[in-house]
DNA sequence: GGTTCAAGCGCG
DNA sequence: AAAGCGCGCTTGAACC
């Protein structure tokens, strides 16, 4: 047996089927397939229009501000939040997102938000040098990591590095590591040994957090606010590495709650103090939805955006994307 | 009829 | 022995 839940029972999750299909059985990948659409059934194609409100004609969540650990929001009843996008099928769910007539739906996303945390708390010169400078930042940690020229990284190895660099966000292991990409554990520690050679800081500032946790007792985001790790001190290792992890991801998370939360700020009194014809209508962590009238779409792109980028000052710029369409999907 | 739990999976 | 952070929803089983 590949794997076991933490009861014991033999697991079925995802990441173990797709191993049994990789080795050439039929019938995980039937699973999978049935249990993708599935999901995608009886979630949002089923559930969401029995939800429509019959006054506004929407669907109306509730955002809770004091839910998460890291300051983030969360969203309920339903859950805008988690609306698909990255398969083909739930991209259809995604363009039943359409705005009111002569209107325009726009998606303002944060780009690479939580690394651009990194290189700011860190201080390391490399990361900060790579966003000055506008690289496409897991091509630059490919060219470090593997030792080319970034116009000769591989497809290969620029996946690898984006494994890597949401890793570190996460506090994850070379056993991790190795486990996302498929390769051997000591092929992944390589990587990281080299990662963190080529980037000392962001190593510095690992082994600074999990000493200040131990400490303090809790880690800051860059406006103070406190996520407490009372088991950062445990003797029962699984829950102090645990504690570790959650301490190294607490500040960029929730720095990156901080920052879009200021800028929801801005936007909504700009909104109120001068353009009526905005609506400022979900958030999804990195990314604020709107709808705003056709004609005005250029103009309060770059307004908004000015909100979002001016919401904090980091040694490193903030860049936001923003797409408009006449659906969600095709605002991305 | 309801609640709780585990497993699994949608998103950032 | 475990091994990647933060959420909420659905299903099915157990239980009251």
């Amino acid at each position: 047996m590949l794997s076991k839940t933490p009861k014991g029972a033999p697991s079925t999750a995802e990441s173990v089927l797709e191993e049994l299909a990789a080795q050439g059985h039929e019938l995980p990948r039937l699973i999978l397939d049935y249990r993708g659409v599935s999901k995608l059934r009886s979630t949002y194609t089923d559930k969401l229009p029995t939800l429509i409100n019959s006054s506004t004609g929407r669907v109306h969540t509730s955002y809770h501000q004091a839910v998460t650990a890291t300051g983030r929001l969360s969203s309920s009843d339903p859950n805008l939040q988690n609306i698909p996008i990255r398969s083909a099928a739930g991209r259809r769910i995604r363009r039943a997102f359409i705005p009111a007539e002569g209107h325009r739906l726009m998606a303002a996303d944060y780009s690479q938000v939580e690394l651009r945390i990194m290189a700011h708390l860190s201080g390391d010169e490399g990361l900060k040098r790579a966003f000055a400078e506008g690289q496409d930042i897991h091509a630059a940690t490919a060219a470090e990591v593997f030792g080319t020229p970034s116009d000769d990284v591989t497809a290969d190895q620029r996946r690898a590095a984006k494994a890597i660099n949401f890793g570190l966000i996460y506090g994850m292991s070379a056993w991790g590591l190795a486990r996302q990409l498929g390769i051997e554990r000591g092929e992944a520690q390589s990587y990281v040994d080299r990662y963190f050679e080529r980037y000392p800081g962001v190593h510095a500032f690992m082994d600074r957090t999990r000493e200040i946790a131990r400490q303090q007792g809790y880690v800051e985001t860059v406006d103070g606010r406190r996520l407490y790790v009372p088991e950062i001190n445990s003797r029962n290792n699984q829950r102090r590495q645990y504690a570790e992890r959650t301490a190294i991801n607490a500040p960029m998370q929730g720095t990156a709650a901080d920052i879009i939360k200021r800028a929801m700020i801005a936007v909504d009194a700009w909104i109120t103090a001068e353009s009526p014809g905005t609506a400022l209508v979900m958030q999804v962590h990195d990314e604020l939805v709107l709808e705003v009238l056709d004609r005005q779409v250029q103009d309060v792109a770059e307004r908004i955006r000015g909100f979002m980028v001016d919401a904090a000052s980091l040694e490193v710029p903030l860049e936001v994307e923003i797409g408009v369409g006449e659906t969600w999907d095709d605002a991305h």
